[in-house]
DNA sequence: TCATCCACGGTTTTT
DNA sequence: CCGTGGATGA
């Protein structure tokens, strides 16, 4: 570590360079536990690897006692890279990694303890669903109700508070029937899992801790190498998570602690004068505002009280924002005000105000999308990489409008998430068989693949070969190899052991063939992109195109990972987050989801659909803090601008088939009006024509009366309404630090908001009557003046008229509320 | 055993 | 609007 004289003239130390002194101390501190409360862009990742690289550099730690949790792998790669690059050197034996690649990773290893084996298979959402679907079947529960979806959140959820079967047994009210037949389901499920040789995804953090507390001197390999744990986002993690941290961080007793010891002559003994092994030291980092993942079990809990679980802790708050103009910041403060029961804090930046936030009403999703390509095509013509710009959404659904436009735009998008390459059915298949020749137990799998590429095994046949190992307690693996002893018709007994055959023939090669190898000889052996190739349906085509780039990503995982087996390619896969695909080097435009968003930061943020219903989404509106969770996603998307932010909705938008009148969100209206430039708002994207009151007749052009002034002024005498539009001036924005009973007051002043912007917008909506147009009609419309109807789809409320607009261009319009006059 | 057709239903967010 | 899944007929 070199030394250089700061602008002090103090000593200063590279790690510590350009940070403030909160920051410091969070790099600095030494003690059992640490809890960093770090607002949105503050630089908590920063002080996370600087912490690391500090704990190195001073040698209060090897790189193989820390551990590191991250959200996602990619932040992982990157901390690890950074790390590296602050103290000069490979930190060989450091665990970064995701909360689900740890447990992966010492559950291979000790998988043995309890009735697995270290090529365990990870079920994915996907297959946990098809072998509940396959349970309810069999046990006929769907006649009390039960639905795979039902059963494998209920399931979820008891995982995530580290239920297991046994737990639920004992507490549930076997007088209800309903309850007793879901016990069973769990049972099976769990059963079929172990079974299988497989873990579901909660499985890999609930067996973990299960391991650890049944398995004390096993926890104590790992509560004594792992002296310094760091955990990001603290604020999403669930009980069970929260519980594996607590088991990680336990001291070791004495006893224990003997026995891990003996033997050890040549290794110096870390134990205390007591014989016990100190518990590690404990770094977290959160921030509740941005806690999002309730609905799979996160806890803000698990924050607010770390002091009390963690007695001797020292609290460092960060409050500067490093990324956002102040007008960005101006309206995260004023959104996220409104939950009421949050612990206070100031956000600031020294940046300057900024733009304006951009607001703009698109007429149809469609028109949405067409506004932001057009923006961003603007932007880029400017200078602006598309790299730098991000568009967010609620629900992965808003994609396909974004991308029909962004095509037709020519402008480069990359969706993240979303529909995945690996959810696709041949991709699927040929990963059974890569499952099926790592994991012999799995049943899943095999069947999946049993008749892939047709070989005449149907069901019948499957349920014979099952009805087999189930009578001889053995796999259906096992059961394929003695096919001929099922009394089958000859051919289908040659094909199944031809399948047998090939499968461990292949299964021989696992422990030293390469990926890439081990497919290339499962594909050769079926002959399965031949045959599809061969296939008369066009799709086809592309699926073995899909099939070659799969054997081409193995060959890519073979080059960055030479040690990599099978195993490791299987759990990579299984394992990528959403987030985990974007490419900095990419030059392409991100969209993606508000929750794949969290920890990343862009230029400019497009945030999309906020509009009643979508954000936040009608779903929540039952769950209790559903409301607050989502203006937690609201804040959370606001935060991730650095410079450009723009807002937008749609008054129509069309789900499942058929359109539907969208409001703009009740979030908009707690941004103070003077940060946000309506280029066309809400009020003048639905209200003009003469059925409405002519104060709501606002041009799109009077950019200042646009939005709330826009609403607020047809009203009739609404009491109390001037409380509800008082946040000028600053109030609304700046943090109150004052007692609950004015934050109960503000609370009750938005639900009174709330109602009455509801109600106001639902009333500016225009309506046409039943007017019907025909193809060929001309029309007139508010913005876009005369154009030709070219073609109209259905009737009635519904009916949707495409337009050729004189100067406009063309255009596709709700008729019954679009501001239209047949000429 | 397999292919094709129609009816149905479902959609929040993710490892 | 889509994909899934059950039923039907060859």
């Amino acid at each position: 570590m070199t030394f250089i004289l700061g602008p002090d003239g103090a000593p200063s130390n590279p790690l510590l360079d350009g940070l403030n002194p909160q920051q410091r101390e969070a790099v600095e501190y030494r003690g059992p536990a640490l809890l960093i409360l770090a607002g949105a862009g503050s630089g908590k990742t920063s002080v996370l690897t600087r912490r690391i690289a500090g704990l190195l550099s001073s040698q209060d730690a090897w790189p193989s006692q820390i551990l590191a949790i991250t959200f996602t792998n990619k932040a992982a790669a990157e901390m690890r890279d950074r790390v590296e690059s602050l103290i000069g050197q490979a930190a060989e034996g450091m665990w970064i990694s995701t909360f689900h690649s740890a447990c992966v990773r010492i559950l291979r290893r000790e998988a043995e303890h309890f009735g697995f084996t270290k090529n365990f298979t990870i079920y994915d959402s996907a297959d946990s669903r098809a072998l509940i679907k396959r349970i309810i079947k069999d046990l006929e529960a769907d006649a009390f109700g039960f639905t795979v979806s039902s059963v494998s959140g209920k399931i979820s959820r008891l995982k995530n508070e580290l239920n297991d079967v046994e737990t639920y047994a004992r507490n549930a009210n076997f007088n209800d029937p309903a309850e007793r037949v879901f016990a069973q389901i769990f049972r099976m499920y769990t059963s079929e899992l172990q079974r299988a040789n497989a873990f579901d995804f909660d499985d890999l953090i609930g067996q973990t801790v299960f391991l650890f507390r049944a398995f004390p001197q096993v926890a104590a390999i790992y509560q004594r190498r792992f002296r310094h744990i760091l955990v990001d986002e603290y604020q999403d993690t669930n009980h069970a998570q929260y519980s594996l941290i607590r088991e990680l961080t336990k001291p070791i007793d004495a006893h224990v602690a003997e026995a891990l010891e003996a033997g050890e002559g040549y290794r110096s003994s870390q134990r205390e004068p007591n014989g016990t092994i100190a518990g590690a030291s404990l770094t977290v980092v959160g921030d509740s505002d941005q806690s999002i993942y309730a609905f799979r079990g996160a806890d803000i809990r698990n924050i607010v009280e770390f002091e009390r679980d963690y007695p001797r802790s020292k609290v460092i708050l960060l409050e500067q924002n490093y990324r956002s103009t102040q007008n960005i910041l101006s309206a995260a403060n004023a959104v996220i005000s409104n939950n009421f029961d949050r612990k206070d804090k100031k956000l600031f930046t020294t940046i300057g105000d900024g733009e304006k936030i951009v607001g703009f009403t698109g007429y149809s999703q469609h028109d949405e999308a067409q506004f932001i390509a057009d923006e961003i095509t603007t932007l880029h013509d400017g200078g602006l990489d598309y790299k730098d710009i991000a568009v967010f959404y609620r629900t992965n659904a808003q994609t396909r409008a974004l991308e029909e436009i962004f095509i037709r735009s020519a402008i480069p998008y990359r969706v993240l998430g979303g529909t995945k390459f690996y959810e696709r059915a041949e991709i699927k298949d040929v990963m059974a068989y890569l499952i099926a020749v790592a994991n012999p137990a799995d049943p899943m799998a095999l069947r999946r693949i049993m008749n892939v590429p047709k070989r005449g095994i149907g069901p019948a046949t499957e349920a014979a070969l099952q009805l087999h190992a189930d009578k001889h307690e053995q796999t259906l693996r096992d059961s394929l190899r003695q096919a001929d002893q099922l009394g089958l018709g000859p051919k289908v007994t040659g094909a199944i052991l031809g399948l047998a055959g090939l499968l461990d023939e292949v299964t021989l090669r696992v422990e030293t063939a390469k990926v890439a190898d081990i497919l290339e000889a499962i594909l050769k052996r079926t002959g399965y992109v031949e045959l599809l190739r061969a296939s008369r349906d066009p799709q086809d085509e592309a699926r073995a195109e899909n099939v070659e780039e799969l054997l081409a990503q193995t060959k890519e995982f073979n080059t960055r990972n030479p040690d990599g087996t099978l195993l490791d390619f299987l759990t990579e896969v299984t394992l990528v987050a959403a987030a985990d695909d974007l490419d900095d080097s990419s030059g392409t435009v991100s969209l993606m989801t508000l929750h794949t968003a969290k920890g990343l930061e862009f230029d400019t943020v497009f945030l999309t659909g906020v509009e009643e219903g979508l954000l936040p989404h009608q779903m929540s509106a039952g769950e209790p803090g559903g409301p607050a969770e989502e203006r937690r996603l609201f804040y959370v998307g606001i935060t991730r601008a650095r410079r450009r932010l723009y807002l937008s909705l749609a008054m129509t938008r069309a789900q499942f088939g058929d359109v539907n009148v969208a409001m703009p969100s009740r979030y908009l209206q707690e941004i103070p009006t003077e940060l946000i430039d309506w280029r066309q708002s809400p009020g003048s994207a639905n209200s003009r024509g003469g059925t409405q009151p002519r104060a709501l007749n606002a041009r799109r052009d009077s950019i200042g009366s646009g939005f709330n002034s826009g609403f607020s002024s047809g009203t009739g005498s609404g009491a109390g309404r001037a409380a509800s539009f008082d946040r000028g001036g600053g109030s609304g924005y700046g943090y109150s630090s004052g007692p609950s009973a004015t934050a109960l007051a503000r609370a009750a002043r938005n639900a009174e908001k709330k109602t009455e912007w509801t109600n106001r917008v639902t009333g500016t909506v225009r309506d046409n009557g039943d007017l019907t147009l025909a193809v060929g009609d001309r029309v007139k419309h508010d913005d876009f003046g005369e154009g030709t109807v070219k073609s109209v789809t259905a009737n009635g409320p519904k009916s949707i008229a495409e337009v050729q607009f004189d100067e406009a261009g063309r255009k596709r319009l709700l008729v019954k509320i679009a501001p239209i006059e047949k000429l």
